[in-house]
DNA sequence: ACCTATTGATAATA
DNA sequence: TTATTATCAATAGGT
């Protein structure tokens, strides 16, 4: 991909195969790393060489990300696996399996896909199902917005009412201070750090 | 590594973040198929999504790697490894059970229930979610009833078609039974079963 | 989805 | 294998 762009397809000299093969490796398992960091997906990555050396990454254990490829795969194709269903033995994962299938494909159809399997009465129920999801979630989202609004204009009420009082109680300090009163004749012009005047006669 | 260079560590904007997945999983997917293509190696990728969508590649067969990661990884620790089928059991059963809660919880906030676990931001993206797929909802269905209009239209006109090719046809046995023609002086009145009136003279 | 400025990956070479 | 570098490819941010 670069000093000349190359065609995709098995390199014929096998010096040139091994050298891209150790640069690509590289920049594979960097980029598998990157997406599992960045998108917090689980990946797994195998390599064999052509000389059968293994290279691998797993964003967490191998085996765990195997175990969750197998459980998928499998429930795309329910039979081709004879030997995991035996290996359960017990009929609650036969259960749980067709009802995550279930659950994955409501799920799916509810964003919009694999509609063609729906027939216009499914259809028309979906649609109803999403309206009424929707308005509850809007619903939700605005009283959820008002009451931020509410608390807020509470906590305004309850600063001004405070810094009302503070303001009360600079007055009252100066007047000690100065050994004036409100009702002396005296004229004095205060600017609290509020930037408010106050003008006292 | 475009417009601006980006730290390789959780993008926090699920929205950001859905897009870089799709994007780089796309360029991880097309250089692993690269490698296996150029350097002849055997690769296996696979990768879930936060949201449990598994995506995966395999230049041979997904088994058949894993059974050879198997080989290797088994040759390097015999001993930390008590029982491999055990392990594989329950731990494929704890990954179902728990998607199987994720993907109820999932359907049941769609459809507007939950919602107080949810915060504003949640809130909104659900919101998002659910317009889109009523939005394809509503389309497909619009679309399905636009073609079932125009099939019905299609065969409206092949009926009429067709009946005024059997009210022709009705003409001339008329004709033959009654040894007239159009163009002769009588003045008949012919009333088909369809009502219509037809005046020959 | 598409665009594009910019960064990243890498083919050829030494 | 490593380093260089000219070029091509991938993609972040924006629309």
């Amino acid at each position: 991909m670069t000093r000349q762009k190359i065609e995709i397809k098995k390199i014929d000299n096998p010096t040139a195969r091994q050298v891209t093969f150790s640069k690509r490796r590289r920049g594979l398992f960097k980029k598998a790393q990157e997406l599992s960091t960045l998108c917090d997906a689980e990946v797994a990555l195998i390599v064999f060489s052509t000389t059968g050396r293994l290279f691998d990454y797993s964003s967490s254990s191998m085996k765990q990300v195997i175990d969750r490829h197998n459980l998928h795969s499998q429930n795309l194709h329910k039979f081709d696996q004879p030997s995991l269903q035996l290996q359960l033995e017990s009929s609650t994962y036969a259960i749980l399996s067709k009802e995550m299938a279930d659950r994955t494909r409501e799920l799916r159809q509810m964003k919009g896909e694999e509609l063609q399997e729906l027939n216009m009465e499914e259809l028309m129920r979906l649609e109803k199902s999403l309206e009424g999801g929707l308005s509850r979630v809007v619903q939700t989202k605005g009283e959820r917005l008002l009451n931020e609004i509410d608390a807020l204009r509470r906590k305004e009420a309850q600063l001004t009412e405070e810094n009302l009082r503070l303001k009360q109680h600079g007055l009252i300090q100066m007047y000690k201070a100065t050994h004036l009163t409100p009702s002396s004749a005296v004229h004095l012009e205060i600017i609290l750090k509020t930037g408010r005047v106050l003008t006292l006669r």
